[in-house]
DNA sequence: ATTATTGTTATCATATATGATAACATGATA
DNA sequence: TATCATGTTATCATATATGATAACAATAAT
């Protein structure tokens, strides 16, 4: 073991973990990204995330839901949050 | 009934299922307009569809499955697409 | 202190996305 | 003709997205 103090298979277990960091995060950006943006386009309007169900045709709770990124949406529930927000959901492959 | 022979009622009806193709249209948009970049994208780079599903982890069923556009794909499920066709997947509401 | 407003969390039921496999279609090529 | 490469379609199993309802938390307003 080094002076440091610190076992190579530690830090290697860290850079992995540190690895699977990144690949998770790179893995969930799109998805944070877009819900920032629903949070951000609702409140700037001041609307409630019950007004916004309401629009939507759904509960309050399943936007919160959605809002909270705990799941993977769909491509159409999106389509239609954009919507109701009086947006359209670009997708872009770049 | 008028002159040219055709009755209100079913101009009416032919409006409606035109609105209702246009709203039908603007629903399906984001997905037609994702998956095109996605064959284009595969397409372009010689990549066949069973190549692609290797990369992703899945088979070319699936991703035939995923191009004909008959149903409702996740966000992960576009964004690893994406990511094999070495593109990132990029969502805005505007 | 109470009540209203807004958002959160848990849970159940149902619909559907996705994985996997197999059979088939089509066109190119030997 | 036979084979290979590529894409399509059907089907089943499983996981999970979504709808719906209810209970709760937090904050503001009265």
């Amino acid at each position: 073991m080094s002076k440091a103090g610190i076992k190579f298979s530690n830090v290697k277990e860290l850079l992995m973990k540190d690895e699977d960091f990144k690949k998770e995060y790179e893995k969930l950006k799109p998805r944070y990204d877009v819900i920032s943006q629903i949070i951000e386009a609702r409140t700037r309007q001041n609307m409630t995330q019950e007004e916004l169900a309401f629009r939507v045709g759904t509960q309050k709770s399943n936007i919160s839901r959605l809002e909270s990124g705990t799941y993977n949406p769909s491509l159409d529930f999106l389509a239609k949050i954009a919507r109701s927000l009086g947006k359209d959901v670009q997708v872009i492959l770049k």
